[in-house]
DNA sequence: AAATGTAATTTGGTATTTCATGTTGCGCAT
DNA sequence: ATGCGCAACATGAAATACCAAATTACATTT
């Protein structure tokens, strides 16, 4: 029968690094919104063929990077404020099941981690350390909702992370806002260590509705431009 | 400079003909969860060549009806709770917005729509009829949500409602079920009417909670599997 | 000089071919 | 008979080749 032995974590396809290495220029603000991809031009650029390179993008496309024109010629995805809008809806369903079930499920061990993440959380939004503050992000949250067990779950969530951190480095975050985000933090540990998924669910869901109506006006919508 | 008149609908490509007919295979029970889809066969049974058929299961597997074995090969998706679950948390937060969005925007053309709809569900519950009522769900829902003129919010909640359909023919109606279903359309019908934005989404968020908490518990989970 | 038609180039889409890897089945040895 | 090893086969992944549509550039005409 099978090796019971996990199946060694296959090497990475071409496809799966192209996509991998185009996202980080798109994510990084490398590759300008609205620039051109070409299949051909990226595949020499990567020292690949085509092919793989059309794959890639084509899963870009259904992570949000990369949008196609009607004659089908791929470009980096442009900012707005209905994209922004859809990421952080979907993330609003998502996440809230996800906290639910993970602060339901979390132990101590993971409780731990969060509340060492938390103190880093702390010390960014002191030196308003934007970068900083979008990596522990994921570090804290990812930590409980980890503990739901639920793969899947959790990989859609973290590509809905992904997706709008381009807008979140967008957002230019004063002080007060800093502030106000760090506090829910600290309320969603709380629900955590209480093991109260409601509670959890229901934090997750007014940050994100407080995200979305403090950032979505200030986004060019799709229609004036 | 371009043409204004529109792009005059471009051709389906070979790949979105494979993926809608594939799609159209699975959501239909025609192929049964499971079965291995090779690539060399459906092109041969499709009549061309691997290449498109790969990116059309691609395109499957990111809605969810295809699924990738650990060595690569592609099989159709098994229904599992936690999928289930996964749609339906997707599908509140969405299709949240587009209710308050679409109730909030809605003329009386496309209410006199709804109401007419509304008829054939009434006739569809009391006749118990599954095919009917799954079909004039999206009519409904649908023509409220377009009225926010979101396009794209609009296709991904469409993905989504096809993505549940599986599920929703499995799950066996009783007559309470369909009942209580039909009262929460009429309630949404008068939000509406109403233009009341915030009742039409907190109507669609009770209304999934109620189905997904009633319908997940009979799902398989994909632990004990 | 402007408009228009045409040829060259770009680019995406599909097919064909090749390669790597995993799977299956069969024979051989113990 | 059972376990092991090798070979034939199945299958996915990538490279290469080809074609059609669309855009661009240029020349010709008025």
């Amino acid at each position: 029968m099978h090796p019971s032995i996990a199946p060694l974590e296959s090497r990475e396809s071409i496809e799966q690094r192209v996509a991998r290495e185009l996202r980080l220029l798109i994510v990084g603000g490398h590759l300008e919104e609205g620039t051109q991809l070409v299949g051909r031009d990226l595949a020499a650029r990567f020292g690949v063929s085509p092919t793989p390179v059309r794959a890639g993008l084509s899963q870009l496309e259904r992570e949000g990077f990369v949008s196609y024109g009607p004659t089908g010629r791929a470009f980096v995805s442009r900012l707005t404020r209905e994209d922004f809008e859809e990421i952080y809806y979907a993330r609003y369903g998502l996440e809230g099941l996800a906290a639910r079930l993970g602060a339901s499920a979390i132990d101590a061990w993971e409780l731990n981690r969060m509340s060492e993440v938390l103190i880093d959380l702390r010390a960014a939004s002191t030196r308003q350390d934007v970068e900083a503050y979008l990596y522990g992000r994921w570090q804290f949250y990812g930590t409980c909702y980890r503990a739901s067990g639920r793969e899947r779950l959790v990989a859609d969530v973290e590509r809905l992370y992904r997706r709008s951190e381009r807008y979140n480095r967008l957002v230019l975050s004063t002080p007060d806002r800093f502030r106000e985000s760090l506090g829910r933090y600290e309320d969603f540990y709380l629900a955590c260590a209480a093991s109260d998924g409601r509670l959890a669910e229901r934090i997750v869901h007014e940050s994100l509705r407080w995200a979305v109506d403090g950032v979505s006006p200030h986004l060019p919508s799709e229609v004036d431009q």
